[in-house]
DNA sequence: ATAATCTCTATTTATTTAGTAGGATATATA
DNA sequence: TATATATCCTACTAAATAAATAGAGATTAT
């Protein structure tokens, strides 16, 4: 599955922030996007997306940056992915679509519809707070892979 | 989930096959595309892939066509979408992700490939024979529907 | 005051998608 | 064998989308 780099980067944002502003400190896009190789200045625009959201709150002026507005568990990653691109969860369905006299219809129904089923709930069961225990048992374990 | 027009004709186009050339008969792309209101031109390069992938056979000349080339209970969807589409349910990963020092290849272990990995079970678990008996059910159920 | 930070909008560039187009090749049928 | 009807193959193009780049404005801790 094709993610784009808008999606992609929202989330490794999401996650550095929550990695790094564990004291209480904010986390400046420019910090972020040093530590992650991401261009600034179109991180901010995804960061903006994700304040709008309501996932994180920005602090303007000296010393401010990006913090968490709210508990990494009540946080689902399908409202992540939907703030960040809200056709990636999606039907595309069309108007004209329903009216099409042939298979369309049929297969968006059977088929695509189907598979984002899957996906919304699949995706809505994973919160921040779980991920980021993923992204540490994983790191942990290629941490293991090449010293043991 | 966005689905491209390539991916979502090839499976139409498929379907229609087997719908309508269940007397040996083939089915050629011109009344493929006339039946599902799609581009002829268009519809040819993808009837290629489905043939070139081993799903359907082509006969040239008059009264030619297309055919299906198995039965449909050994015809897996996920190998359907990677002929049409080898990005759709495979992990975007590059060269340079393993390499880098930020949370990309921890975020695309943990979480891209997950989703993936969900994805190619789900589509590995649909066959051309379960799907037809889905859409058939669907189109009775619309039926039923409209009428009662 | 000032330097650092987020905010907002416009523009540009690169890539991908969704076709269009034209002709070559093969073949069933009259 | 002539012909109409198919598939096969490749090149090209227009439109949409993605991925930034750029610059200026607003805010705030120090």
């Amino acid at each position: 599955m094709k993610i784009s780099t808008k999606v992609e980067y929202g989330l490794i944002a999401l996650t550095d922030i929550a990695m790094n502003s564990e004291q209480g400190t904010a986390v400046s896009a420019s910090e972020i996007a040093q530590r992650q190789h991401i261009s600034q200045k179109y991180l901010e625009q995804i960061l903006m997306l994700l304040k709008q959201a309501g996932f994180v709150r920005a602090q303007k002026g000296l010393k401010g940056g990006y913090s968490l507005a709210k508990p990494t568990a009540s946080v689902k990653l399908s409202e992540v992915l939907n703030a960040l691109d809200n056709s990636i969860l999606a039907d595309t369905y069309t108007p004209e679509d329903a009216q099409n006299e042939g298979l369309r219809p049929t297969v968006n129904a059977c088929l695509w519809g189907r598979i984002n089923l899957y996906l919304r709930e699949l995706t809505t069961n994973i919160t921040l707070e779980t991920f980021l225990e993923q992204c540490r048992e994983s790191a942990e374990q290629s941490w293991d892979y090449y010293n043991i």
